[in-house]
RNA sequence: GCGCCCAUAGCUCAGCUGGACAGAGCAACGGCCUUCUAAGCCGUGGGUCGGGGGUUCGAAUCCCUCUGGGCGCGCCA
């Protein structure tokens, strides 16, 4: 008996009493039913009589009295009191048995408890961290990583079929600048005085890298022509660099099911666009839309035709692509591979790009509607109350990989998961860093591992859980949090459908804070033999949920602390 | 100047597809370990939901405006 179940019942019912007795109101396509958030409202609550009293033109207390008085006789198995309140709430309440039973479904599905089939294994592409080779990952792609790799679970729970990609930008200039910026620190290992690139990239990195291609290559790119020898430093950073970012995701709990190389799949030349790369068969796309125009010796895109506010250069006066181009023709080819709903991850600094890479959409007879962009603003990294700031181009930051192994992986996950994506995050390594209650992964991780614990002392005396005597689970906190544990795969819905992993977030904490509560007062070891098994049933059933939650996290759950 | 986001308890943040006295964690103060892990629990104090208008039976939630922060407004990505 899921929400949505409870929510038909009431639909229906009203729906019946109504056409019954005023079939002339307009009603509201579906009721609204909601769970209140105080217990004294019961355990289900709608507003109809509030919504349709206005046009009844009587009282949305009296309507609703009339339709309490009208509900089915078959709605008295599943509540035991229905009542109106307030402004004209009617409220239903759960009897205890129904909750109750419910224990034994979470029993059964185990790891499978709270998975649904709300996508109806539609195909949805999640893009997201797509950082440049050109450096390491640093705490702001770990809030991407997190986010994504935690919404991908999500959404694949709720029954989506979900493809993880990261899009390498293994072309333009960035990259160029990497090459270029390495070779000048490789010429310096051989005392010759450089220039380095003004936007160049300055990290200590950079340094170790000229010394790999010094170890490589010797002496002997300095006798090559400067555009081979930065070619090879280019080649080599790049491979080096996403290496070491594979290896930081990997090392994270991030698995990507596509890497996709901007230079081999939109720059290269394809057989099937017949000799032409895909950039250049999108760009024919178009101009054929008549979407583009030669200004100032530059190709545009005139976006401003298509919604955005203004138009945008993706042919260079040198006659190169700019990323936007890149992108657009990344986008078209990820409907072409037949994804119904694209979700891109990006750091709020590229707002500005979601409308112009919809006018795009447009532009191309797309549905610009299946593009979803989460925009995660930024993280500061906290540490004694003060800023740690970071520049990523002079190389100053502190990566994700130290992050990683000064708090681990656990603590850092969560952290970076707990915040709506919308708000900046404060990232306080002091507090991440600590092993009590005040840091929230701990709290919940024990939560699980107090549960394994009592497990493991029932065994020794004999006492296994059992679903014979549950009607014993009499105590208003027992049933309390039965009624969490049940609203578990609602909240996985919301979180998917709002992609906001952060609500998966909170839920734990709550779940764990009630537990604890429980345990310290209530004994699930006691003489009552039957009593102390359905006992073991109903917090294994916690232990389940918990265990269920901190996995779409991305988060351990041991059975030991 | 234009666009987007944010503003809720001392701090960090939920709540914002409108609902019934505004929540959590931390910090502060006072308690609880011979009994299933005290990485825990109990209690206390703490808020003009940035200001002002409007819509509504009802606004932290929607609209307008002002103030204060962040980000963007490249032939960089």
């Amino acid at each position: 008996m899921t929400k949505q179940d409870i929510q038909r019942i009431i639909d229906s019912s009203i729906k019946a009493i109504v056409r019954n007795r005023d079939s002339f109101v307009d009603f509201p396509e579906s009721i609204e039913v909601e769970v209140p958030k105080r217990r004294e409202f019961g355990d289900f609550s709608t507003n109809v009589a509030l919504v349709i009293a206005k046009k009844l033109g009587r009282k949305p207390r009296e309507v609703a009295e009339v339709l309490i008085q009208n509900f089915p006789k078959e709605a008295d198995a599943l509540f035991k009191k229905i009542e109106v309140a307030g402004a004209g709430f009617i409220n239903f309440f759960l009897r205890d048995e129904v909750i109750i039973e419910k224990l034994k479904e979470i029993n059964r599905l185990g790891g499978e408890f709270g998975k649904s089939d709300l996508g109806r294994g539609e195909r949805v592409i999640v893009e997201f961290v797509s950082a440049n080779p050109t450096g390491y990952l640093h705490i702001g792609h770990a809030r991407n990583a997190a986010f994504g790799d935690s919404l991908s679970n999500i959404l694949s729970a709720v029954g989506f079929d979900v493809t993880k990609e990261f899009y390498i930008n293994d072309a333009g200039r960035q990259i160029e600048l990497l090459g270029l910026s390495v070779y000048r620190r490789y010429q310096e290992l051989f005392g010759f005085e450089v220039d380095m690139p003004e936007d160049g990239y300055y990290g200590d990195y950079i340094r170790e890298l000229a010394e790999e291609v010094k170890e490589i290559k010797g002496d002997s790119l300095l006798g090559e022509e400067e555009s081979r020898a930065v070619e090879f430093c280019k080649e080599y950073a790049k491979d080096r660099l996403l290496e070491e970012i594979k290896k930081d995701l990997a090392a994270f709990g991030v698995v990507f099911d596509s890497w996709y190389s901007e230079y081999n799949e939109l720059h290269r030349p394809l057989n099937r666009f017949g000799g032409k790369s895909r950039i250049e068969f999108v760009m024919d796309k178009l101009r054929q839309a008549g979407a583009v125009e030669e200004r100032e010796g530059a190709l545009w895109f005139k976006a401003s035709d298509f919604g955005d506010s203004q138009d945008w250069v993706i042919i260079r006066r040198d006659g190169s692509p700019t990323y936007f181009l890149s992108d657009i023709a990344y986008h078209y080819d990820k409907v072409e591979r037949g994804f119904k709903r694209l979700i891109n991850v990006w750091g709020a600094d590229h707002h500005s790009h979601v409308s112009r890479l919809k006018a795009s959409f447009k532009a191309l007879g797309l549905d610009d509607s299946c593009l979803q962009v989460v925009l995660i603003q930024f993280v500061r990294l906290m540490s004694g109350g003060e800023e740690i700031s970071m520049s990523k181009r002079a190389g100053s930051y502190v990566s994700m990989r130290e992050v990683m192994e000064e708090v681990g992986r656990d603590v850092m996950r969560f952290f970076l998961v707990m915040r709506s994506s919308e708000s900046h995050l404060d990232f306080d390594l002091d507090l991440a860093k600590k092993e009590s209650s005040e840091n929230p992964v701990y709290y919940i991780q024990y939560a699980h591992a107090r549960i394994g614990s009592v497990f493991e002392k029932a065994r020794e005396r004999g006492l296994f859980p059992s679903d014979k005597h549950l009607n014993l689970l009499t105590l208003p906190e027992e049933i309390d949090i039965i009624k969490k544990l049940i609203a578990f795969p609602e909240i996985v819905k919301e979180s998917a459908l709002s992609l906001s992993p952060h609500k998966l977030a909170f839920y734990l904490q709550g779940l764990a804070s009630d537990f604890h509560v429980y345990y310290n007062r209530t004994r699930i070891i006691v003489e009552d033999f039957a009593l102390s098994s359905a006992r073991l049933y109903f917090i294994n059933c916690i232990k389940t949920v918990i265990k269920n939650g901190l996995g779409l996290l991305g988060v351990s759950a041991p059975e030991r602390m």
